[in-house]
Parts: C-alpha cells; sequence; structure tokens
DNA sequence: TGGCCGATATGCT
DNA sequence: GCATATCGGCCAA
C-alpha cells in the first residue's frame, strides 16, 4: 500500500483526473475506491471562471480541498491540482468497500450501488463537514494508490452546460458504482 | 439589491 | 423521462 504524495497534486490537472481513479480513498474507516473523476481547469464549465471569487483556491494552491455547495442542498468534493495554473479534480464515484453500514445509515439507503454513486452522495457518505474546504487533502483523506495501473476510460464531463464536448470525466472501465 | 443559474438527488408519472 | 427542492454566488443595474 503506498500512499499518495502531496506531489502527485502538482502535476497538471488531466493527469492527476486519470492517476486517481483506482486510488483507495477513506476518512475514519469508512471509504472505498475511486471510480469516476472529472477535471477542471480554465475551461468554461469551470468554477475558476464562473465561481472566481469563491475558488480561487483553483489558482492559488494544489493538494487541497475545494469544497462546494449547488442546488442550495448538496455539497461536493474536489481536490485542488497543477503547481503552474488553476486547476482542480471533482471526486464524483467511489466503489464502497469500508464501512458500508455506516454509509447506510448516513445515505438512509441500502443498495450499495446507491451509496457514493454521485459527488454530492459520497460526500454524504463519507461524513465530511463543509468545514474541510482549504485543508490539504492528505490531511483529512486516507489515500492509497492501486498496485496495478486500472483500466481507465475517459468521455464528456456530465452535468454542464458550457465546453460539453471536452472528454474530462475518467472512469473505471467496466465499474458497476458510477454515477448515472 | 434583484434576478438568474447551477460540476445534484430524489420522487413521481 | 420530467419536475422540483432550495440557496449561495455572481453580476447587471
Amino acid at each position: 500500500m503506498t500512499p499518495v504524495s502531496d506531489a502527485l497534486f502538482a502535476r497538471p490537472t488531466l493527469e492527476v483526473a486519470r492517476a486517481l481513479i483506482g486510488v483507495r480513498l477513506s476518512v475514519g474507516g469508512v471509504g472505498g475506491v475511486i471510480t469516476e473523476t472529472e477535471a477542471y481547469a480554465d475551461d468554461a464549465a469551470s468554477h475558476y471562471i464562473t465561481r472566481r471569487h469563491s475558488a480561487a483556491i483553483m489558482g492559488a494552491t494544489h493538494g487541497r480541498l475545494y469544497v462546494y455547495r449547488i442546488y442550495g442542498m448538496h455539497h461536493c468534493l474536489n481536490v485542488t491540482t497543477d503547481a503552474e495554473g488553476p486547476g482542480a479534480v471533482l471526486l464524483r464515484a467511489l466503489e464502497p468497500t469500508d464501512g458500508l453500514e455506516q454509509m447506510r445509515e448516513r445515505r438512509g439507503r441500502d443498495a450499495v450501488r446507491d451509496l457514493c454513486s454521485g459527488p454530492a452522495k459520497l460526500f454524504v457518505a463519507l461524513g465530511l463537514d463543509p468545514a474541510v474546504n482549504g485543508e490539504a487533502a492528505t490531511d483529512v483523506l486516507s489515500l492509497s494508490l492501486p498496485s496495478a495501473a486500472p483500466n481507465v476510460a475517459a468521455g464528456p464531463r456530465i452535468g454542464i452546460s458550457k465546453a460539453v464536448d471536452l472528454p474530462w470525466r475518467f472512469t473505471l472501465r467496466g465499474s458497476r458504482y458510477l454515477s448515472r
């Protein structure tokens, strides 16, 4: 089990988004394997553009958590990236492996496939507090690299209306634990 | 200061 | 497949 180092997040955003697929993530003994990520940089859909005040951390840091609120009631988790420019990776789905009962309680759902199959679901299942915004990712999350290189697929990002053609969504190919 | 919009999830038809 | 909850962030005025 090799821990993810802070240096990983200094790399270009697309590389980080791809490299995070297959990583084991846990917090307080609850977590799983990352199956889906999306990259955001300085494209038209990025919060670095559309929320340039509250998402300034995307430009100023790498390896920090960026938490945003959407539709009034949901929170989503990103890690900032790229030492040379603005960027962040949105964590969209996990394959739950640890602490399933705790996830079920927090989510109010029993089906494993419905525990972490979306960015706001994952945020709740992990029991995160929005106050982790700005903290170092490796301080809050336990992250370890996969032993073998996973098979990663790329495609367009989900739920956006701008820059819809960029293939900046990465998934663990064949996984049953994805959003949508 | 008002109005618009959104990197979503859920429940209903 | 479609409606809608619900509210912070942003910018035009």
